[in-house]
DNA sequence: TATATTTGTTTAAACGTTTAAGCAAATATA
DNA sequence: TATATTTGCTTAAACGTTTAAACAAATATA
């Protein structure tokens, strides 16, 4: 067991005689180095099991190769069929990602950030924390010189890229649905404003609202954290209203299941008295009963353009690229919980 | 904005005309550097935004103080939560985690092994795919001179640290709780045998029923890759036997979930016609109707003592250290799903 | 044949740290 | 006063790569 010292570049070259950068631009194919030459340096690393050291190489290279991830949280089918489809296309590229979780917290945030930045990270792809308001350690990502892309949960401010799906659209399309369904009184537990996509789903939520000509009840219209508790508590305080919802819109499908435990628990018929949709497609909605309708946020496509993004950034040295903001279609799926008769 | 020179050791040494070995000393508070040097160096990183460059000293040290981690998959609240507390132990000596999921795949398993590697991570922390049988990828990680621990899903032949609940009396204490309840015919929907967690669940099962009085009937017991889809296909099949179970006891909370749903389409009463528990106490158990009874695995121990004894190995140089197998008592978590009457 | 170009390699410096060894000045010890 | 120790720093090498520059030998060009 050679358990101390790996071998290098060097124990290749002191074999077949040659000097230590022969060997590197063999193994890089360099085209100045003979083929009998490459042919040789490889078997030779194949036999002593040569394993380039990374940290060397990206020293010198001033790259690591590397490419942090951020993300609210990892159990959650979105944020890891994300993560799993940004994997696939930066390995082909040679990068590898480390993932971190800021577990919503704008602290944690904060230090997956730093921690990202001293690992040396080419760039960062990240979807923000509900709790976060203020921007600067995003910032710092661009203070220090590497790409950042963020995706889902972004910022206008920050001036990014940015992939995400049409959430105003999405509210639209959910609010006609109800509407369809023969609903009027039609609620929404909404996220928290300071965040866009659930600002964009609240002003999608009013002004499909108006033009169905449906009146706005302040009363219908909650903030929420959007977890299952919160679902729950939310749920419950639209049940005190004097003025029943005859429908609830859900910004997250957490908050969505919360709702339907407590329906069902009362013992109200979902759809029929009070009609359900959430947002996510997590695939729980899918096994509760009743089924929840809810909109796929295109995971695999989000995954997929971030990280050819941040690719674009570091193919071409090219620092000051055209900002993308990729929002796409998002689908509404229709389910149980809210389709009618 | 000084967007290409990052600041090293050298500027600072620079601007105070010392040696750039004594601004390294006076970062680390050597002793032999003088207080005020140390505060003039902080200062002068701190006004020049210095950013110590990861990559140079761990090549230097021989020390990259990031642990690789890796798990089946992220999108489960056991191996999140694991995670997490992983993340906390480590942070707090001055690690980083890396995270990489196997998506239950052998193949991929070997690659996230050469990647962590290649990165140059200090240790590696690892839960094993579904499908992995041949083990010698992780024998890499201990030529590579590196800890390794495993936990929950480990290989007895594989002479490593491991973490995990005691699954043999996990099952004993269903088994029995079933018994308990008056149920005489317990169908077990298992993992595969060649996984050390899976089979000693289906010894624990066996030994129980013996341990009961009761008979073991092979067509009882069936072995699956746990995936809801596959406890929906492995229910019907239980459904079809001329001597229907009247429990079923599943060794993942996923194939109970879909067990779960063919029981409720084919209204079949849960628990009086066919009682049922989990495995895992996903957050979903306590979700869907009738509430699933299921198996506390300690996520947060786990993460924590698998940190800890990766901590045990960086901190004494001592590489042999004897190994430990960590086995914690499970908790059984009884609900609606199992509890008549 | 003399000169230019190409081929295949070596040399040496660099990336930013850390650290063993060395050394002068200040202080303690005898 | 002479010698030993401590203090506070510097020098220089090292970690394992990559790469610009140099160079000799082989080949092409005039």
């Amino acid at each position: 067991m050679a358990k101390k010292s790996k071998t290098t570049i060097k124990d290749i070259a002191n074999v077949l005689n040659i000097s230590a950068a022969a060997v590197s631009k063999a193994l890089h194919n360099d085209p100045r180095i003979s083929e009998k030459t490459k042919k040789a340096v490889k078997q030779v690393a194949q036999n002593l099991n040569y394993q380039p050291n990374h940290l060397a190489s990206a020293l010198r290279r001033g790259k690591s190769n590397l490419v942090g991830v951020i993300v609210p949280k990892t159990n959650s089918n979105f944020f890891s069929a994300t993560i799993h489809n940004i994997e696939e296309v930066l390995n082909k590229k040679g990068y590898n990602i480390i993932i971190t979780q800021s577990n919503e917290s704008y602290k944690k945030e904060c230090d997956n950030i730093d921690t990202l930045l001293f690992t040396q990270v080419d760039g960062i792809i990240a979807s923000m924390a509900n709790e976060t308001v203020n921007l600067d350690h995003f910032e710092k990502i661009k203070a220090a010189g590497i790409p950042l892309i963020t995706f889902d949960r972004g910022e206008n401010d920050l001036n990014v890229d940015y992939i995400g799906i049409d959430d105003y659209d999405s509210s639209h399309r959910i609010v006609d649905h109800l509407v369809e369904q023969g609903c009027k009184k039609i609620a929404h537990i909404g996220g928290f404003k300071h965040t866009r996509i659930y600002n964009n789903r609240i002003r999608g939520y009013e002004d499909a609202l108006k033009k169905n000509d449906l009146p706005f009840n302040k009363n219908m219209l909650l903030e929420s954290s959007l977890t299952i508790e919160d679902g729950r508590k939310k749920m419950l305080q639209l049940l005190q209203l004097k003025d029943r919802p005859d429908a609830v819109y859900a910004a997250s499908d957490y908050a969505a299941l919360g709702a339907l435990q407590i329906l069902n628990e009362n013992n109200i018929s979902i759809p029929d008295e009070i009609a359900l949709v959430g947002f996510g497609n997590e695939p729980f909605t899918d096994m509760v009963s009743p089924k929840i309708s809810s909109v796929n946020q295109h995971s695999y496509q989000i995954g997929r353009i971030a990280a050819e993004t941040f690719l674009e950034y570091s193919d071409q040295k090219n620092v000051d690229q055209v900002l993308k903001k990729h929002i796409l279609k998002a689908d509404l799926i229709i389910r149980e919980s809210s389709k009618k008769g």
